[in-house]
DNA sequence: CCGGTGGCTGTCAGCGTCTGCCAGGTTGCG
DNA sequence: CGCAACCTGGCAGACGCTGACAGCCACCGG
């Protein structure tokens, strides 16, 4: 199935050089903020060159943004595996809930989460993110609702839309009230207000 | 009411020169694409300095963004303004529909929208625009739907955060077919497939 | 064991956006 | 007419980001 994967000895200096740059730049955006860490102080905590530092990340943005690059193929795979039953709404929930749960631990979750959602540059690339899953996720719910993969039929497009938004909603609330409430909760409540119904009561 | 509002021979010259360096700006960005236009080409037709610009606008993006500044306070009034019947989703959906007629030209809304759309930057910079607006009209809808102004009740913030979300499915889907379809019609259906409706037949 | 090869890295220079700072000119007002 | 307020342009600089070039080191074949 894989590739060999010869252990090449260059990768993995390489991934500890990632992982040295990540561990920098996430501490000192969380510490000191995103818009006041240079590059330049990253690389030289990191004891490499800012040249460098752009040929791991192609962007500043990417040091945050990037680390949760997998969380679309995730994200993609989980909806996709679900069963040929379960409605699109319910995958899609079931896909959010793999991706929350999967990062390795919920308190750098909500850390990440913050600084994202309060730093308007980050924000942004976040949507940008966000909406290049919508697209990846078109195929599967169309499939799944039996529609024909046409480019001017909106309605998958738009429950995928509307599942992000929720989705979008209950966390900017959730890391309003200081994760008092459960992200899931306040997930299906948005989805019920939405579609007029009453929530889950898992 | 109002101050007196000096007539100021002063603003007179500074807006023909705004509306001068938009004219320039618009009219680039549509010929060579925004990326491959920059401050110094817009200055040097506008004959005015960079450092000029960066006063009148504060980035790059209010070139395009800031054209549209109004829309957000016609959006919010357009919404609060409705009767006390309308239900939300209605009231929503005259406000969009107030800022789509209100663009002086209907073929210039479509250049600067495919525009916004098709440069990732700008895009970025519209969405996070979009979520101030959503912000805005958060106190008309929770009022409309009377409820409390409760931070922690997703229900108002989950069904703006939709409409909007339908509101950009149906943009999207207009300049991807090359306005062959109407975008209120759209819109229509995008809503009426989220909450598992039929479209109005109007 | 050794030299060639290929890829990675740092240095340098540069572009473009954006921001203080100060000098100079223009407008408005007494 | 003269003063004060304001606006403008030019300069210098920070910062993100990129291309070009030279040096280095792991890998591979001999």
């Amino acid at each position: 199935m894989e590739k060999t994967t010869p252990p090449t000895l260059w990768d993995r200096s390489r991934l500890i050089a990632v992982q040295t740059i990540l561990d920098v730049a996430v501490r000192l955006f969380l510490e000191q903020g995103y818009e006041q860490t240079t590059i330049a102080q990253i690389t030289r905590e990191a004891g490499i060159s800012p040249r460098s530092l752009f040929r791991y990340f192609g962007s500043k943005e990417d040091l945050v943004c990037g680390e949760q690059e997998a969380l679309g193929e995730l994200l993609r795979a989980t909806v996709s595996g679900q069963r040929g039953e379960v409605s699109a709404w319910e995958a899609l929930r079931a896909g959010f809930l793999a991706i929350m749960t999967a990062n390795h631990s919920l308190e750098r979750t909500y850390e990440l989460t913050t600084l994202i959602f309060t730093t308007p540059s980050l924000h942004a690339s976040y949507l940008t993110k966000r909406l290049r899953w919508q697209k990846d996720l078109l195929p599967c719910i169309q499939s799944r609702m039996g529609l024909a993969e046409d480019e001017h039929d909106p309605r998958a497009s738009a429950i995928i839309a509307t599942a992000f938004a929720c989705l979008d909603t209950a966390t900017e609330i959730w890391i309003a009230g200081n994760r008092k409430a459960d992200p899931v909760a306040l997930y299906d409540r948005c989805v019920a207000a939405v579609r007029d119904a009453d929530p889950p009561t898992v």
